[in-house]
DNA sequence: TTGAAAGCGCTAACAT
DNA sequence: ATGTTAGCGCTTTCAA
């Protein structure tokens, strides 16, 4: 580390041979006397020569690097999973470039301009918006098609998504919420929405609504409150909720913000899960249960969902013609204080 | 985006001029004749030219790059700093290429080693550990100390810390958080620290105790339980501490992760904070806010500090010999349900 | 105002 | 088994 960085060419000269050979023992590639690649190891060693990652790019056109691009790191679900894709990027000997996109379309396009000209392996991309949805997400998806590079999509399914990806059966898990709400003897059920401008939203509001009629109730359109993901309308609109005369048995929250939400309302109201209402929540909190906090939920593990994201970028990587690949990771049930409430 | 790449040669081909003058377009340096710039400028519009950042990298012999070395990025305390760093690169058009350390000295290493040969601008390190504290970190500190990159520090200060760093006033919140409790009328305290092989732990230990004494009261060694920021053992040790037949009024955990180990023993206990005993955390914890529970802490804005590091490297590149930069971020104090016990 | 040419540090095809 | 040479795509003197 220490002086002036040494290149090739020093290694080279002070070997008493060529580039090519120098480079031939770095790479382990053609032929080497033993002897001569035992002194330019030597060598190497004493300087502690590294070669430049920069030259190495631009001459093999290629880097190992892995974009990633999420929409809001500093929610626990995707910093879950950027943390299962640093263990994996750990273990191919990749690295990663980061952009947090904080849901907003300019900076996911700005991250995919920097990624191309990087000329990155990969990408593993958690889209900001439901790109059918809008003039410029269809324009953006459009140029991404055309885009050579492998992208894995991360949750965020939408409309004929044309990647591989890791996702999560929100219509069938959000159909299993509402039985299990059913089972503990709940009637009555409202639902706190995601943004509904998202496939994952609309899917898990029809499984509840599916899992409810097939269970003989009717979701009422009074009972679906239209949120955001976010913690700040499902909490207003909570709040809404939790001021009816006729409270309903039990909630359904959309995610996790959407259940920190509906907490904030509880606690703002002075009412108590498992009590007042019972909650029926999307994502795990590992806050609550460590608190002992009777809230049920229907969840999937993010860690494992980022080692797959990146592994199936691998894949592609190393297979680009096979058929798409979509990882759809299992939900897991946990149930806790979902019984219809016991005071009235 | 579609079709092949396109090349500075090729643009220069179409535009009837040298790359130089291309290159003079593309970087605002030296003269070019308005209608050779708008000639250019057309037809890189057209073919949507992207120069090619392996290219520019190896010819200047710099990137945009700031690695980001932290140790445990699924802890909302560092994905808070991460979501500060992300907002200050995109504003500063910078990249970020990520490690997560998981506390692990050599993957510490390794990253360094990675970014090293991409010529990266500067490092926002988080450290894995205390660096003067074992043979092979003062060794690996050595090297740091050689290596001409620029290195901002994020909250784990050690002994004779050389670089810029954003820090916190580990000592005096702690200190204040004895006199918090005192105020709220509890006596015997007991603390549960972080790893003591790090100067951040000695340093809050310390602050604590010189505040109780300040106080008037002295910190029994029987009442220290020698923790390791994780929650794991903070759990063990909280279920060794609510074991005993005479619980003391309050306890002082040293972080978020101490606090939810102490939490889940209280529940597992079924004990309630604020009743059966006060709690004082360092750092904040969301949720905790949100189910209003009577929790108090000192604590820091976390997302400030991580959009202060970028600052502290940014202005270090400009003028690398400028004084040392160390920022200390306040403290806060919040506090709730800290008063003594009711119960007895 | 523009072009020619060397160079950044490495790889890889082709010779020898 | 090793060297020569021509790139990779850009920047940057130096000339013109």
């Amino acid at each position: 580390m220490a002086g002036r960085v040494i290149t090739i060419k020093d290694v080279a000269e002070m070997a008493g041979v060529s580039k090519a050979t120098v480079s031939r023992v770095m790479n382990n590639s053609g032929y080497v006397a033993a002897e001569t690649r035992r002194k330019i190891e030597n060598i190497m060693e004493t300087y502690d020569y590294m070669p430049s990652t920069l030259a190495v790019n631009l001459s093999k056109q290629e880097t190992k690097v892995v974009g990633v691009v999420l929409p809001e790191i500093e929610n626990t679900f995707y910093s879950d999973i950027l943390h299962g894709i640093t263990q994996v990027a750990d273990e191919l000997d990749l690295s990663l470039v980061l952009f947090d996109t904080q849901n907003n379309l300019e900076r996911e396009k700005k991250a995919f301009r920097v990624l191309q000209q990087q000329k990155v392996r990969g990408i593993i991309l958690g889209p900001s918006v439901d790109y059918p949805e809008t003039e410029e997400g269809r324009e953006l998806l459009a140029r991404l098609k055309e885009y050579s590079v492998p992208i894995v999509i991360i949750d965020r399914d939408f409309a004929n998504m044309p990647w591989d990806a890791v996702l999560y059966e929100n219509y069938q898990c959000s159909y299993q919420a509402a039985l299990e709400l059913y089972k503990a003897g709940n009637r009555k059920m409202a639902v706190i929405t995601g943004d509904m401008d998202m496939k994952i939203s609309r899917d898990r509001l029809e499984g509840f609504r599916k899992g409810l009629e097939d269970c003989g109730l009717t979701l009422q359109e009074e009972d679906i409150y239209y949120g955001d993901f976010l913690i700040k309308r499902s909490y207003e609109l909570s709040m809404e909720l939790l001021s009816r005369k006729e409270l309903p048995d039990a909630v359904y929250t959309s995610n996790n913000q959407t259940t920190l939400g509906f907490l904030k309302a509880m606690n703002e109201k002075r009412m108590v899960i498992g009590e007042d209402i019972a909650l029926m929540g999307n994502d795990r909190i590992e806050t609550l249960d460590i608190l002992g906090i009777p809230f049920s939920c229907v969840y999937r593990d993010n860690y494992e969902m980022g080692r797959m994201a990146l592994r199936l970028l691998q894949e592609r990587v190393k297979h680009p013609k096979k058929a798409r690949n979509i990882c759809m990771i299992p939900y897991q049930v946990k149930l806790k204080g979902s019984e219809k409430r016991k005071k009235k």
